[in-house]
DNA sequence: TATATTCCTGACTAGATTTGTCAAGAATAG
DNA sequence: CTATTCTTGACAAATCTAGTCAGGAATATA
């Protein structure tokens, strides 16, 4: 399960995107400037996102990019899905073979963690994420939590 | 955030011993063979589990390791913290300096994404594993959700 | 005491992956 | 026409993972 500067690079522009939404197309530079997004390499992310039909390109003067639908239609899960090809956290990709040809000891445990983080990716819109709406009293329960992340 | 085999091998590993728990130390070439790990590389691993206090070691003949303390005091979370070193999903390491040293749009929600993965790992102990029972019903619901998993 | 067993430590390496860069080309608004 | 912007493909450096290896230290057993 990796979750790269990739996916993370794509979900903050959308939401770039989303938050200045209008009827005009908006160049990458501008997307890149604004989060502090290498640009060509933005540029190579929305390849995927285009090919996914998440964004509509058009190209000349005042060409750029939109969201292919409105903000609340586009999950989080679909952008990462799009440009993250390694988010299984199982051994076996899915297939079970994990262990001499049978599932390993843990393998439904990194099938259930697939269904947490796909569920909690999928749930959210970029209309959520904005509005920092739907997942908010989550976060008030996380100081009991910070045995995994690193604190220095 | 990169769950890694490093992390995987070692809950496969401790499951394994938690499974064939007796009072006798178990060999590192005894896991290594029975879960298909390659030794010299899961003994690298034992350092870490032994420096976060999971596992007791005990050198010579008849040595080995055995697990510190009872299989269901011991968390899966514990685990992963123990050996894997990038399981944040924060770009900044939760500083919140994102984006031009304020937080990014994404910022909230990758600190909830990570949220909602360390409880999930820290809920679970290696009896629960074993046991497959806290989680079965969670099972079921899988089949909505393969956008993220690669099924090819 | 001798010996085989097992952990302990540190260094090293090959390969994959990520994180970009770059150049040339095609479409298009004005 | 021309400047702008996407499109495509190739390329490269840095990092990280996954695994190896050699030498040493502790210890149960005979």
């Amino acid at each position: 399960m990796h979750l790269t500067t990739k996916g993370k690079y794509a979900v903050t522009a959308l939401l770039d995107l989303a938050l200045n939404e209008t009827n005009d197309f908006v160049p990458i530079s501008d997307l890149a400037g604004r989060q502090s997004i290498p640009g060509p390499y933005l540029e190579q992310l929305f390849r995927y996102l285009r090919k996914a039909d998440i964004l509509i390109s058009h190209r000349g003067p005042r060409g750029g990019y939109k969201l292919s639908r409105p903000r609340n239609e586009i999950k989080i899960g679909q952008i990462i899905s799009a440009v993250e090809d390694r988010m299984d956290a199982t051994q076996c990709s899915g297939e079970g073979n994990c262990s001499a040809g049978s599932k390993c000891l843990a393998h439904n445990l990194w099938t259930d963690l697939n269904y947490q983080v796909q569920s909690f990716l999928m749930d959210k819109s970029l209309e959520d994420v904005l509005k920092n709406a739907t997942y908010k009293d989550v976060n008030k329960k996380q100081k009991n939590y910070k045995l995994l992340i690193a604190t220095g």
